[in-house]
DNA sequence: AAAGAAGTCAACCGCGAAACA
DNA sequence: GTGTTTCGCGGTTGACTTCTT
């Protein structure tokens, strides 16, 4: 079966790009777009195999690329979209504005990874290393676990028919603007909807009956806050809203950022006054608009075995909840990690363009 | 100031899937 | 139906930079 022969040719140049070869590859492109990878190089003067074209385009000069810091938006985006789906870095790429899969890796690896993992969370399964969550919450917290774990399969097919459409639809407007491909990508036709409405207007139209085999959610009407993980019929919401999120940023000193979250319900729960006195102790309050983006890590970060270094600003007093507040706490919690996940895929604001390749 | 360690990120590699002949 | 080509993805590498001692 055919591996590419490309990059095996002797002779094609390998390592970093010189700007002479960027500006060679960009001219080519804007000119004539990138119709097949293969036979670009030397249609374009390089001496480097397509696939290095095709990697240097994607990930460096497309013009619709954002370079820089993430914002903390964007980190709560890979966190979330991450325990959703795993390493599916394109996946996880087409919600964030501008970004390509290959930074969103690399700043997972080098960045995000190592945060969790000294906030005690395990970076693969966004669990407490420790495991003392699931312990404590029990079944029910494992039936909680294995219907989103359901749901989360869902997601992630809804997320490759949605690449799939992109795809196709990409393939369209090729058809039709055969060059001028920056042209297209600095700007994208207003009108075009998003990879979600795509998608449910396709499955609508083609009147698949999108009920899983085994749960309840369905899949009617047709704005975003109907797809199948409609935060509103996915699980009870209510109490994800009144989610706090509090980050203890050290960004405005250009260092790395910790973060917590805590649940109002919580705070209610510990000292009150004295709780929130600490708060205020604490070097930064923040608390986005989208509070609920983000709230399930709440009990891995209550959870006095798992502050660690992240618990300079909490009194050890403040986890002596009683065991029955402190189950039911669990479970909410646990949902609320899954509710800020599926709000965030779901939300009204219309996902990204596609990665225009 | 120098050397080594650690961090960062662009680029490469190999695989699987889709498209095509 | 089968083989070939092309593309895209995710894992990994290694050059370069920054930090620490």
């Amino acid at each position: 079966m055919g591996r590419s022969p490309c990059c095996e040719k002797i002779g094609l140049k390998k390592g970093p790009w010189t700007p002479e070869e960027d500006q060679k590859l960009l001219a080519y492109i804007e000119e004539h777009g990138h119709g097949s990878w293969r036979a670009l190089p030397s249609k374009a003067g390089l001496q480097r195999c397509g696939k290095s074209c095709r990697l240097r385009w994607t990930n460096y000069l497309r013009p619709d690329i954002k370079r820089g810091k993430f914002s903390l938006q964007e980190e709560q985006t890979i966190i979330q979209l991450h325990a959703l789906l795993g390493n599916r870095w394109s996946a996880i790429a087409t919600h964030l504005p501008k970004r390509t899969d290959n930074e969103i890796k690399n700043y997972w690896n080098t960045h995000l990874k190592k945060r969790l993992a000294k906030m005690g969370i395990d970076p693969v399964t966004h669990k407490a290393i420790n495991g003392t969550l699931n312990n404590t919450a029990g079944d029910k917290s494992a039936k909680v676990t294995a219907s989103l774990s359901h749901m989360a399969q869902w997601e992630s097919a809804r997320l490759e028919a949605e690449a799939r459409l992109a795809r196709e639809s990409k393939m369209r407007i090729a058809a039709s603007t055969p060059s001028k491909l920056h042209a297209q990508s600095t700007n994208p036709p207003a009108s075009t909807p998003s990879p979600c409405f795509d998608v449910l207007n396709a499955w609508q139209s083609a009147k698949i009956d999108l009920e899983s085999p085994t749960s309840t959610l369905t899949f009617a009407g047709s704005n975003a806050s109907m797809l199948p993980f409609s935060t509103t019929t996915a699980l009870e919401l209510s109490e994800s809203n009144s989610n706090v999120w509090q980050q203890r940023s050290d960004e405005l000193e250009g260092e790395e950022s910790e973060w917590k979250f805590v649940s109002k319900q919580q705070l209610q729960g510990m000292h009150g006054k004295e709780t929130e006195e600490h708060f205020i102790g604490c070097e930064e309050s923040w608390f986005p608009g989208t509070a609920n983006i983000g709230a399930g890590f709440t009990g891995m970060l209550l959870d006095g075995s798992n502050m660690h270094d992240t618990s300079e600003c909490w009194d050890e007093s403040s986890n002596g909840q009683d065991e029955q507040r402190s189950q039911v706490s669990e479970d909410a919690e646990n949902k609320n990690y899954w509710n800020g996940i599926f709000s965030m895929v779901n939300s009204e604001q219309p996902p990204l363009q596609p990665p225009l390749l």
